[in-house]
RNA sequence: CGCAAAUUGGAGCAGUUGGUCAGCUCGUUAGGCUCAUAACCUAAAGGUCGCGGGUUCGAAUCCCGCAUUUGCACCCA
């Protein structure tokens, strides 16, 4: 089987420790590679971090560290955060690393050498003691929003990359390939705010800080944020590097997955230098929506956000993954409290999962002395039953394509709630007083059993902790992708001792 | 100013191309059951789908206007 996937999270930009926002966008990266992986593909998942940069620069020096040291102290905490999310990325890329910074040096060249990098003079409204650039429109009265000094119309000396050459090919590859971005209220977003208008040529290098890729031509020169950071999907696959053989295998990327914030630079500028490269375009960029934490944005400078570590010390890693996963729909922004993941918790995990995984074995345990096999003494309640264990993989795979990871879980939470309903509406219990109903009752354990085993499989990508428990309680050795569906001869032999998945959290 | 998006019972959300579209989860109330993590199942209460017009045999769903909120245009998952 040769399916290769390549997916991408953004590279964080590490100027503080990374908040929960940077752990939604990395955990649906890697459910989807993990669902991608255990469906067959071989699958290249990248994250990392963006380093470079004045605000670095200045953070560091504020610290009395180097920028290097800076980061590097950022980047072990982030690392650690993803093991304790059990991210599953195969390289964790810095814009620091050698291989990075030379192919950026090869690319900037490159781009220069064919005209699509110019010299030219950048110009701007400066305030020298914030440091900071600002456009007509941001200042207040004429005057730094930030700090209300003048600001000086400063000229600097940089190289610009010509986008409007490339924009009559990029708004026709956006027409013509609807699903290029997502969701599609971004890509009208793109279309009408900067495409139509036309595109200004982009501002690439920097000589006012010196924390940057040094252009090898001009060393005055630090390659300024987008071609150094966009980079990183290319670099990390050894492109123009000895080795090339990362990139023949998994470019172009299947999916980037991006905060909506940076879509416009995934979709515009990104675009453009693969077409200036001459390289294949990414097939999707999935702009998702923001976690709101009391009704506004995370933010770094308001700090009104607490350690992901809390969170996932306190109910677990799985819940944490659950809730992001589940509670922010498709695009959307969602809403982030401690009070609405217990809910989650309890509602969801602990009541229909986990209460029926034990109920069921429970039973298995009571009535059959924890070996079930299937008596096949069927009626019809369970027609529906095990034609939606059956159909879930298909209807899973649909969703997940689409990037529907909400509704996915949706999806396998009502196959879970029908078991419930079932339990009550064969009454197992009842089917126990009477001997002559024996087989019925094993064979309603049965197709229980398959359903915990079946949806187990589908949510093993989003929950890889919790699902291994399932695994261990149930006792089932079929678990890949392709035993995800009813198969009606195996042969159960559950844990006698099953603890709960989850417990129910107490509110205060 | 511009370009977008949102506004559906107490809360959070579904509602492709207009005709079971008024639905789901949580919460509340009542009942049932006992295999189970005071869990599970059933039922009920609760919305004139932001406001005002219009198109249509018929609109939450299309058109116009208004209000409120949010996003983007400048760095931010």
């Amino acid at each position: 089987m040769n399916k290769n996937f390549y997916i991408t999270t953004p590279i964080y930009y590490p100027s503080a420790n990374f908040h929960i926002g940077h752990c939604y966008s990395t955990i649906i990266a890697d459910s989807i590679a993990r669902y991608k992986r255990l469906d067959g593909f071989d699958t290249f998942f990248l994250t990392g971090s963006d380093e470079h940069g004045q605000k670095i620069e200045k953070k560091a020096s504020e610290t009395g560290v180097t920028p290097k040291e800076y980061v590097d102290k950022i980047v072990a905490n982030a690392k650690d955060l993803w093991k304790q999310l059990d991210i599953s990325y195969d390289r964790f890329i810095r814009t620091t690393d050698e291989d990075h910074v030379k192919c950026v040096q090869k690319v900037f060249k490159k781009l220069y050498d064919q005209g699509d990098i110019y010299k030219g003079e950048y110009k701007g409204l400066y305030c020298t003691p914030c440091e900071s650039f600002w456009t007509e429109t941001q200042l207040v009265e004429g005057k730094c929003p930030d700090c209300g000094r003048e600001v000086q119309l400063v000229k600097e000396e940089a190289y610009f990359l010509k986008l409007s050459n490339y924009q009559d090919r990029l708004e026709k590859y956006i027409e013509e390939h609807p699903d290029f971005i997502q969701p599609e209220s971004r890509k009208n977003e793109m279309i009408n705010n900067f495409i139509k208008p036309g595109l200004e040529d982009l501002c690439v290098s920097r000589t006012s800080f010196k924390w940057g890729i040094p252009v090898t031509f001009d060393t005055n020169h630090v390659v300024y944020v987008w071609i150094d950071a966009l980079s990183n999907y290319l670099t990390a696959l050894g492109y123009l590097s000895d080795d090339e053989t990362l990139m023949k295998k998994y470019w172009p990327a299947d999916v980037h997955i991006v905060g909506k914030e940076i879509v416009r630079f995934h979709t515009i500028i990104w675009p453009i230098m693969l077409m200036a490269l001459d390289l294949p375009l990414p097939k999707k960029v999935f702009g998702h929506g923001w976690l709101i934490i009391d009704g506004g944005k995370i933010s770094k400078s308001l700090g009104n956000y607490r350690d992901p570590r809390e969170y996932i010390e306190k109910y677990g890693k799985d819940a944490v993954r659950y809730y992001v996963l589940r509670e922010i729909p498709f695009g959307s922004d969602g809403n982030f409290s401690e009070e609405a993941l217990i809910g989650r918790i309890n509602s969801d995990l602990a009541n229909v999962w986990g209460n029926l995984v034990n109920r069921t074995v429970g039973m298995a345990n009571k009535y059959f002395d924890g070996t079930i096999s299937n008596s096949k003494v069927n009626e019809d309640i369970d027609k529906p039953l095990v034609d939606d264990i059956s159909s879930l993989k298909s209807r899973t795979d649909k969703l997940l394509d689409e990037l529907q990871i909400s509704k996915i879980l949706e999806n396998i939470f009502d196959l879970l709630r029908a078991c419930n309903k079932y339990i009550d509406d064969t009454t197992p219990w009842v089917l126990a007083k009477d001997e002559t109903k024996k087989g019925r009752l094993e064979t309603v354990l049965y197709n229980l059993l398959e359903a915990i085993r079946v949806s187990n499989i589908l949510l093993m990508p989003f929950m890889p902790t919790s699902t291994k428990k399932v695994i261990e309680t149930i006792n089932s050795e079929n678990n890949s992708f392709k035993e995800a569906k009813f198969i009606d001869n195996l042969k159960y032999t559950v844990s006698k001792t099953p603890s709960p998945l989850f417990e129910r959290i107490q509110s205060e």
